[in-house]
DNA sequence: CGGCTTCATGGAAACGGTTACATCAGTCAA
DNA sequence: TTGACTGATGTAACCGTTTCCATGAAGCCG
């Protein structure tokens, strides 16, 4: 049976419960002799630490707590692969929370943690950084991903959604693009704002377009097909960078029935790497979020915010999107 | 700070740590006026329980071990879904560990939950049924996910992978095709075992081809790429059964470059149902299985095993997938 | 009024680990 | 030879909670 207990195993063994469990953690000062005695008498015994009771003394549960938002599909699966990943090489165990309602359950599911991990990642979509904050427990160390929590008090990660536009920007300028269009989004969403931010600037300082053509958008797959068709009319864009990929894929819908060429006649690039980006024809150039890598970072800053928690971790660390060239802006490879 | 105890709470509300306890915990036989000063005052310390604590006194954690296989997207977080839904509406949380490597890894994993939690919920596909059986501890309560435990000592709740199989194929053949092929799993996964037994059985019964055409695969893109390339060198084959969603939008995405048209030339049709089948072009023909169910499914049965440790739950609960015919492969819509 | 039950409360012993401190046997140098 | 030192081992306190048992007050009935 698996109910076995230290003491059993020291009994067995014929030594003090001390030397017991300072043989299994491989402390120093444990005679060879004793040491595998007391790893014989264990593997006999099938004996497994209560981890409850080691938590009570040692002060540490070797758990991380993770809640995380209702998400779909693809990227919750592969930010706890990313999660899971870093803290299993640790040697730290997991403690799942989905919450599938409002900011007051999300609440009182992080409640519920307290007292039994030793840091919490939580990705905090719905909830807003003031209700986050608040019940956020002040001593144990948090991060969070995705939204900049307002005291930060807490260590959070974000995408670099200025660098992703720029390079976004970067890109269509590299295949031969001269007259640029950003498709925007919603104008209350921060990270929209961020990426028409480094569309502006970099279009200024590379092709010197000051006041480049921005269409207002809502990251709605509608907006895609307005602005579509506003392109198509206009004639002389050659190159399009959505704020997200669905709106792109809207517009290249739009362009395909109005006789545009993608990648030939206006390339398009799109942001976030959603599947469908690969099913559709053409394929979506994008920026992607590395998603899976993003939960490993989150864990590596929670770790180092546990063991070191007087650092002062407020600023945010930056996870840059990486430019995925796909068929809708790829010339080389579209013009045979 | 987080670190107030009910000695704290007790004090504070002048009582003695016993009658704390009680009154916190509902119990009868405290004076409402005690117990209303109590709660008062883990309000007021911002009291949380440590749980490790009390599960060494009241030997039950509240929690619940989750064992996953290393799953690809959307089968993987719908079935995350199901299974925390059904914990969160009952009070338990979930212990989650991925299995990113061999059966080793994995018996590690199941072994480090022990003595944490009340029951353990596995997903066994890599798994085979000897070594599962070995590292599942005896006192455990356990369900099994998937594959069928050699010594009926646990709970299971399997897809009927095989019947699943034979009304894919029988679906083809309605649907007139001639020459059929299968693309296979993993060749040490049970579930796609099962699925090319079931594929073969049926292709032999219904057009009498004793030796049909199996791809090898490993539920990746990659290799529904492959084969898709493969079919349509061949330009014999008229029916395509993909022992998963991922690889049946690999191959068909690589039959449309190919200028092959589904389900006119090629009828396709996957496993699972994923949620991207609904999106891709043509929509995609699948075997449903209604994962999160699958998920809630089997944490009720956890349940009901750790409340009646007795019960002889040897018989496996088997789960039918269901036919869900979409664009892939109904010709009757795709003929105008 | 005294003995009985009822019931809120408190004291203290678990639960299963870790670890500070004491102990004890060697070793070695003066 | 002896005293100091070293290193392995044992003893017991402690972590925070629940719960068994004892205690004492209050209520009730004869």
């Amino acid at each position: 049976m698996g109910t076995a207990t230290i003491r059993d195993v020291a009994r067995k063994a014929e030594v003090s419960v001390a030397s017991a469990s300072r043989a299994l953690n491989g402390h120093s000062s444990v005679t060879p002799g004793t040491r595998d005695r007391v790893i014989a008498a264990a593997r006999a015994l099938d004996y497994v630490p209560h981890l409850g009771a080691r938590s009570l003394s040692t002060r540490r549960s070797n758990t991380l707590g993770v809640v995380l938002p209702d998400l779909f599909g693809e990227f919750f699966s592969e930010i706890i692969r990313g999660i899971d990943y870093a803290a299993h090489r640790r040697g730290l165990q997991l403690l799942l929370s989905n919450m599938h309602g409002d900011a007051d359950e999300s609440a009182a599911a992080i409640r519920a943690m307290r007292g039994r991990v030793d840091g919490l990642l939580v990705m905090s979509a719905q909830m807003d950084a003031d209700a986050l904050a608040r019940a956020l427990p002040g001593g144990l160390p948090a991060v969070v991903l995705g939204s900049r929590v307002g005291g930060a008090r807490h260590a959070s990660i974000v995408i670099d959604n200025h660098a992703g536009a720029v390079a976004a920007v970067e890109h269509l300028v590299a295949q031969g693009c001269k007259r640029l269009a950003h498709i925007a989004g919603p104008s209350d969403n921060a990270d929209a704002l961020e990426r028409a931010r480094g569309f502006r600037e970099a279009v200024g300082k590379l092709i010197g377009d000051r006041d480049p053509i921005i269409f207002a958008g809502d990251f709605g797959e509608e907006a895609g097909i307005a602005a579509g068709q506003a392109i198509a009319e206009r004639g002389d864009i050659d190159g399009v960078f959505s704020a997200n990929d669905v709106m792109a894929i809207g517009c290249m819908g739009t362009l395909a029935s109005a006789g545009v060429a993608v990648p030939r006649d206006i390339a398009v690039i799109g942001f976030d790497d959603v599947p469908i980006a690969r099913y559709v024809t053409p394929t979506l150039s994008t920026m992607g979020i590395r998603i899976a890598e993003l939960g490993a970072l989150a864990v590596d800053r929670l770790i180092s915010a546990i063991e070191n928690p007087d650092a002062d971790s407020a600023d945010p660390e930056h996870l840059v999107p990486q430019l995925i060239v796909r068929g809708s802006s790829d010339r080389a490879a579209a013009t045979p």
